[in-house]
DNA sequence: ACAAAAGTGTTTTCGATACACCCATGA
DNA sequence: TCATGGGTGTATCGAAAACACTTTTGT
């Protein structure tokens, strides 16, 4: 069903399958490395590196459409989605249309046909276990994680997306499942506080992150974890789940 | 320009005017007798109230859209309008689709042919002053301010629409300019009070909310006001428009 | 004098912060 | 035994909450 995109009969008819002038970005979040990672896609028609996306189809709901895109590039389902914001400004393509002018290739003609035509883009904000992920990649496509910090150049107003879904990131952070859905399923209390660190910027207390985050209730005690390194082994933790979501309603308390 | 909207013209050849497959709607928010207000909408063309919206003209910004309509509807412009969702179900027309069915009215046809289409709703919250507001009324259209908790059934998910939008006032309340923008120019410390109160859906302490909310230095204290009634003049107080904006950024201490 | 609402002060409690000290681990 | 990092305790500070007391106003 996807693999429709690529083709003449769609881009020359895409009002028959997809809702039209609108398009979903997925902007989907790692962590490694202590580090916040981003998924992004190049094809082989384009130079930049771009946000994984694709469109609505006629029969799809909105989330629908967003969680498909994300099994596409990531092969996971039911991870954290969800819309943080629109983005449809009648210049956003003023990039493409430029490269549009010097590009002889005569066989991307049809590409910028279509994608120079002007959509309200719908943002969606993912938060997923790295380790867990297949970046998508066949004969046209390719996915592949950035440090946040050095994503290069992207596609039309793509830079703007990512960093609007980091502020929203950072502000959200006590209502949004951050840990359970970038971590992997035992964790040392450590990652957690190390994910909290590179989100807000700044360095917590250890101690006081300990007893803050414990407090709440939500996490589990596991076996310790012997890395073979010359210091203590620090216990593994897992989210209790049901606690977990029930206290997000409300809110952790501020970090 | 929007006059077109209910021409016949408009509504069999959409796409030559605006963006296809895309609306916005706005949930404009007062503050009146000590409750929140919603200004809702009704047409000569539908039995029920609907939320002020309409479309994307091609040479529009989505959010200079917002704030034509916004226009349209209060007469104000330059008030605080922000996204806050969208609303895409595919089956968000059902009970129109119903009273389609029902409706015998031939010269309703085109209207319907119209509206059923498939949209994808870009919601905008706004605050405005309510005094400021000259609610819209024309022949086609009357505008009308509602209590929040008296709402009536209205069309397609604007039910939805306005819950999610109260939510993020809620949500996003010490991010917002509450009160600079549902509060005349000049008002006691207790109005302001109120606003918090009725958002928060909890009442607050007189003393500890005048020390605190004095505190941040965004409010300027000018006469006092006598209203007539037996009891102490309440000093007035508008805010420091530059401070305000200023300690917004990193939101006002939690209510 | 009284009721009503504004304005101000006080006490208590709780959580955030900073920092110190001890413990476990492998080299 | 040393370096490294985990785990825990404690003192301090400030904000939040509860509540009491005083002041102003018109009847």
């Amino acid at each position: 069903m996807d693999d429709i995109l690529f083709t003449e009969e769609f881009k020359t008819n895409p009002d028959k399958y997809v809702l039209p002038s609108v398009a979903i970005n997925n902007v989907i979040f790692g962590f490694d490395d202590n580090k916040v990672k981003v998924l992004l896609l190049r094809t082989a028609y384009a130079e930049l590196w771009t946000l994984p996306g694709g469109f609505v189809l006629k029969e799809d709901e909105l989330i629908t459409a967003a969680e498909r895109l994300l099994k596409l590039f990531t092969g996971l389902d039911s991870v954290y989605l969800k819309h943080f914001g629109v983005f449809g400004a009648v210049n956003r393509a003023e990039k493409e249309r430029e490269l549009f002018l010097n590009d002889q290739r005569q066989d991307n003609q049809l590409n910028y046909n279509f994608f120079l035509q002007r959509f309200v883009v719908l943002g969606y904000l993912a938060l997923v276990q790295y380790k867990q992920v297949s970046p998508l990649s066949d004969d046209v496509r390719q996915c592949e994680w950035f440090d946040l910090e050095s994503v290069p150049e992207l596609t039309f107003d793509h830079n703007l997306i990512i960093e609007t879904a980091f502020r929203e990131l950072r502000f959200q952070l006590n209502y949004l499942p951050i840990g359970f859905n970038l971590l992997p399923e035992e964790f040392p209390l450590k990652s957690l506080q190390k994910i909290y660190e590179t989100i807000l910027g700044k360095k917590l207390d250890r101690g006081n992150f300990n007893r803050k985050i414990l407090s709440y209730g939500i996490l589990e005690k596991k076996e310790k974890y012997f890395s073979g390194a010359a210091n203590k082994a620090p216990f593994m933790y897992s989210f209790n789940k049901e606690q977990y979501f029930n206290a997000l309603e409300n809110g952790l308390g501020a970090f």
